[in-house]
DNA sequence: TTGTAGGCGTTATCAA
DNA sequence: TTGATAACGCCTACAA
């Protein structure tokens, strides 16, 4: 047997090389029937047969790190976040946007790398690098605090990134939810209740999603052609001690006839404002109509639906993949705002009474 | 300016090579002095300094796969289900295994890939291939429904492989929760109680979890001193037919005091003992205890808590990764089992009345 | 202490 | 139509 000396398996595994030989072909032949042939070359029918029989009988199996190496392609796309992806606690944690992700990375392609411990620190305070995620093609960055230094080095090397969530850095490609178009809608259907005075409760910080809500009320009033009003927001860095039953009665006394809370990480001010008005004694839509921009928290699912608009989570996911994957590809860069669905519950309905604004 | 004309970066990504060049020292330093050096070889603090720095400032990252292909090692580990690791139904996800998991990954210095588009195919019927799973260093399969061949091919080649769930194909290394213990232990607690006629209700099938609660629950009645029951197992293929409230009445009056369902992925044999006992206005444990091998379904939480016991999923995915990681080093495979707990819940009290059993 | 050279399995470019 | 041959990025004897 005057063969090649050698073994026809290494390791256990059946090479491109040893299909070849088994074949009587060349290496190259057989990537050529076994890959894609994209080079369009032509081979003969019988040889294609013997090849791709050889490879049946071997059992071969192309080898996807040498593919990937070969053709500086991964296939991978990073996710990293600066919190442990899923933490214990479930409603904190970023499933949502992942249903989207691996939904849109699998219609793409692409598998997904999960970096681990970025939080924790895990086996040594290296792992903390957002350097690792360079091993992907791109990366998805999920969570509020980056360390600026780091992903700006990573941005100006040409490295693909998506901020899931405005992002305020400069310069920092970012897919998002349109809350400015999303709170100017509850407003417009309050407005077209009737309601003439609303009042918007927010947060005392100057995060994007919450000054973007503050814009949309805004934006809504002036398009209902609401004047201008003194008060028309409230900031409390404390929902519990600020808005209390008598907080609520002041408000409705003075003339409030709707009130729009921001959506916040804990779901404070809404519980906050449903709880006052539960203690005041008054019912909404009844004596005043609430609404909250976002979603209800989950231990307040049960309760009546509220009128206010849903995140959609997975889609963010999927449009950030869709992002990141034209960056990949070099197209332009797609719709970084993502709509968020109106949603009305029962909690908004014609003012109390006639309102109480000037005759036009 | 006589360097070498190569451009400081390509693509984006810089190599061993750059950061040799920028360091002014040949490759296989730089290899030597951020790889982990396992040859001993002395390297001056200088030179090892000059590397490092250089290799930060590029933000070099070996690349994934040319490491695998070299060495087989790249700190990744793999997960693989065959259904989308995140449906939308978060309810039947793998959520809490991946908690487990990622923390335990994160220990261990190990960063995740999570193979998609498994069933939904995405690009292409390849991407269905399990074969993708060899870029990493191991990999966790999650699910009941395997492709046995393929998965066979892997392990034969040697590819370190963990079943998250006890697997019934033989040479694939798993980790499950112990039914077994778990199901006699509930027995235990029954018995203990005064329980001496007791039905186990299971699924008509021949799955490995539904065959080791029966185990379990025979185990449990014969260590607790009770005679072989000719009809002491009930199985059905229809809960909802089959369990009624005559049917509960039925077993009661033939001396049954207590019952324990096995937990199915839909939970309906609970779901429908419990309506059953309902229909037929019995109350656990006044009339009948019963207990529930597992965990009651999310939209019974709210219901009474069942007597039964927990299957740690976080755990169990801890231990597969540790599972995975003592494959790769060799040591010797731990413990593939992992302990349930045992959950006294306020379904379970003493016979309704005195047992009938002859006196012994 | 550092560098040279060869190989891992694939793809891609040329010649023949 | 096929077959050498050179990357791809990294690791590791072995040589200097």
């Amino acid at each position: 047997m005057p063969e090649k000396s050698q073994p026809p398996l290494r390791g256990g595994r059946a090479r491109q090389a040893d299909v070849a030989r088994i074949a009587g072909v060349s290496q190259t032949t057989v990537s050529l029937v076994l890959g894609g042939n994209r080079q369009g070359v032509v081979i003969q029918e019988a040889t294609q047969a013997r090849v791709r029989e050889a490879a049946k009988a071997l059992g071969y199996v192309p080898d996807p790190a040498a593919r990937r190496l070969a053709t500086s392609q991964n296939n991978l796309l990073g996710v990293f976040s600066f919190t442990a992806t899923f933490p214990t606690a479930m409603e904190h944690s970023y499933y949502p946007f992942l249903v989207g992700i691996e939904q849109e990375a699998a219609e793409q392609g692409y598998d997904l790398v999960l970096f681990t411990g970025s939080s924790a620190g895990g086996a040594g305070a290296r792992r903390q690098a957002l350097d690792r995620v360079r091993l992907a093609d791109g990366c998805l960055i999920l969570g509020r605090h980056l360390p600026a230094t780091q992903l700006h080095q990573l941005i100006e090397d040409g490295f693909p990134v998506v901020h899931i969530g405005r992002s305020a850095e400069p310069d920092v490609p970012w897919v998002g939810a349109d809350y400015v178009a999303a709170t100017a809608e509850v407003v417009r259907h309050l407005a077209e209740l009737g309601h003439r005075t609303i009042l918007l409760v927010r947060e005392d910080d100057e995060a994007l999603p919450s000054s973007d809500r503050e814009l949309g009320f805004r934006t809504g009033l002036a398009a209902a052609g609401l004047r201008r009003q003194p008060k028309a927001v409230f900031r409390t860095a404390t929902p519990e001690s600020d808005i209390t039953a008598d907080w609520v009665r002041a408000k409705i006394a003075s003339g409030i006839t709707a009130i729009v809370a921001e959506e916040t990480d804990s779901g404070a001010v809404w519980r906050a404002l449903v709880k006052a008005l539960d203690e005041a004694g008054l019912r909404a839509p009844h004596d005043v109509s609430i609404a909250l921009l976002g979603s209800p928290p989950a231990d307040l699912a049960g309760d009546r639906i509220p009128t206010g608009f849903d995140i959609p989570r997975a889609d963010l996911g999927a449009a950030a993949v869709r992002m990141l994957a034209a960056q990949l590809s070099g197209i332009d860069r797609p719709q970084p705002l993502v709509h968020c669905e109106f949603r009305l519950g029962m909690t908004t309905g014609v003012p109390a009474k006639a309102d109480n604004t000037p005759a036009h």
